[in-house]
DNA sequence: TTCATTATTCGATCATTAACGAAGCATTTT
DNA sequence: AAAATGCTTCGTTAATGATCGAATAATGAA
């Protein structure tokens, strides 16, 4: 019998096949939420190791789903553009409806967006208002991709001990670009040695096993108070 | 270390590993004619034997993908719904615009790319224009990812009854995404009973055995003066 | 410097599943 | 009735691809 219907269009099956792997799917769920993660973050959430996920990830490289910014020797993933986040959940939609098995979205992802540790200073909501706080008084001071330090007084008033941290070769401010806020907010040992700081004085807490970072009700109202 | 982000929504790598098989691919891109296949013609255009074509059948059939009329000793497979098809169409834009190279331009494309059938509504050149006409004439409205009914008259002289088709469940208004005009067109079931009335009427008619559509000369200028 | 961490590549193994021959069942044809 | 057709199920084979251990490279921390 002949072949009578025209094969027209896109291969489709190269772009499915690689949403159909189980792992990948997990790490490109993961992505959907905006936030760049790690090749580790990604490996953990779609339950394989490292040398599995960076596979996966090759392939969505690849297959232009997925890009990624190195910084350091982390490597931060994050969906290549709109287009895929709109596909994936065009995808999800449908399987909604084919699939009355629907998961919850966690208190957990809320306290994420608010409150979290990235690699070891504050992100997330918290992160900006900390770099936008720490802006509009004039302790930090931005120009383009350069960041510098300004009026010390915040971080004297922290008891940080800038002084040491200066003879570090290690960068003292850093830029950090928060994909979930499309924002950058601060990184660096001062940014560290700050979060470090809100936790001693009881600002703050982690959650054990988890990036959450939790404000008390106490600790919040002081943090609004140094960036009044 | 722990699995610290929230999955949510459902499972997509079920449905993205059913579309993503080249031989399963090659069957809901045949269906997407909108045309009832039987198993047979399925394995002709996948290019497998009976009994592999029979096995993805299956799977698509339990993935609620496909569903199949038996008659006789044959079955009629074709897309679950609409929004299969919809679903698929996606897919295609998504990687027409990932990988051009995919996209051939054979001589019978040219056909196709004029005036085809997308499910089971009028899509390529002649698909936008229909849309801009109706547009043009105030009989649809659109706003951002929405469509709604507007002057009537058009359809009126089309001899479509508007009233039976709005007492059903089924979108009577729906944008569909078109992989080769990268537009919007319209689909829907008055997109549907707009197709069946230009054949009726002999303006066009269906090129058997592809997903063709040609207009006859006189069609083709009634279409234009219905849309002036 | 040295050690730990992050992520990659290589190589081998294992599991999944697509594929098809053969057989079975149902329906239509002769 | 028997034969032919359409489709499926069974059982086996083969190939694709996911997975992980080990090694490598790069960066950060001490």
């Amino acid at each position: 019998m002949k072949v009578n219907y025209m094969r027209e269009g896109p291969d489709i099956s190269k772009v499915a096949s690689l949403i159909g792997d189980p792992a990948r799917a997990n790490i490109l769920t993961a992505l959907l939420s905006g936030k760049a993660l790690t090749a580790r973050e990604l490996a953990c959430e779609a339950a394989v190791t490292a040398q599995t996920a960076s596979a996966h990830l090759s392939k969505l490289v690849e297959g232009k789903l997925v890009s990624f910014n190195a910084s350091g020797r982390h490597r931060y993933y994050k969906l290549m553009d709109e287009d895929v986040a709109s596909l994936l959940e065009s995808i999800m939609v449908f399987a909604a409806s084919k699939d009355i098995l629907k998961i919850r979205t966690g208190p957990k992802d809320v306290q994420l967006r608010e409150a979290r540790i990235c690699y070891n200073h504050l992100a997330g909501e918290m992160g900006i208002a900390l770099f936008d706080g720490l802006l509009r008084n004039g302790a930090i001071e931005v120009e383009g991709e350069y960041i510098g330090l300004g009026d010390t007084e915040i971080f004297e008033t922290l008891e940080i001990d800038l002084a040491s941290l200066q003879k570090q070769r290690r960068p003292i401010l850093r830029l950090c670009l928060d994909w979930s806020m499309r924002r950058h907010h601060l990184a660096g040992s001062l940014a560290q040695a700050v979060l470090e700081r809100f936790v001693e004085l009881g600002w703050a807490k982690r959650v054990d096993g988890t990036r959450i970072i939790e404000f008390t009700p106490n600790g919040r109202k002081s943090f609004e108070n140094l960036l009044a």
